[in-house]
DNA sequence: TTCTTTTATCGTATATTTGCGATATAAGAT
DNA sequence: ATCTTATATCGCAAATATACGATAAAAGAA
């Protein structure tokens, strides 16, 4: 693509949409699941219920992370991973006031 | 990537990430912006506002009708994009519904 | 120390996304 | 019929994303 243009939008744009980005695969989405529901966050798990390989949902997860999502801290040779309930929440409301904002400032048309 | 597995989880996580994915560049939040603002929906509009070459808004507007958020009647040489606000809504309460969902089964770890 | 287990990272192949210019198309204007 | 305008689509180039196997790293077990 030549020359990537996102930087030519506003901070609060390219937040949404990397957020959106980081929920944008299914394997992220169900991780998220998995991460949600068990007590412990041990990662090897994981990738018994995905189907895919350890390193792709090291990966995956190494997204999440990226994107603040979700914390890892790393205990020995294991890791243990969970949600950033804090900024997911931030980018849930961020994103219900996007929608709400737009459906306010609509002009009916069409 | 050799195969894609998104099509081995469930629907509703692919649904749900294709509307993430769709929301996933600030320019398509930038395109529904204005598309919420002006009370005639006239895509020129959009490519004079946005850093982007008419073809590659185009594009993009191409992916939003995909995903259903917007609506596109083809009007002689111009064209008029609208909101669909069923589907951005529908979305949009499935999305809070996963948050939620996920909080409620939380576990309490690390 | 050496083996095992768990996870991260590297290297690589392929698919998809992003972006643009050029061209096609479609309808009104001249 | 030809010109103009607005938009869609094609073709291409470059960047990213997805996926996997192989390998590295890190810590406990033997």
């Amino acid at each position: 693509m030549a020359i990537h243009k996102k930087e030519s939008f506003s901070q609060r744009e390219q937040d949404l949409a990397a957020f959106a980005k980081a929920l944008s695969h299914p394997a992220r989405i169900a991780i998220l699941k998995v991460l949600a529901q068990r007590n412990e966050c041990i990662c090897g798990e994981i990738v018994d219920i995905l189907p895919l390989a350890q390193s792709t949902v090291s990966q995956h997860l190494k997204e999440l992370k990226t994107a603040g999502l979700i914390d890892g801290s790393i205990d020995g040779p294991r890791s243990c991973y969970c949600i950033n309930w804090k900024v997911f929440e931030k980018f849930n409301s961020d994103f219900s006031s996007l929608f709400l904002k737009l459906k306010e400032t609509n002009a009916k048309c069409c």
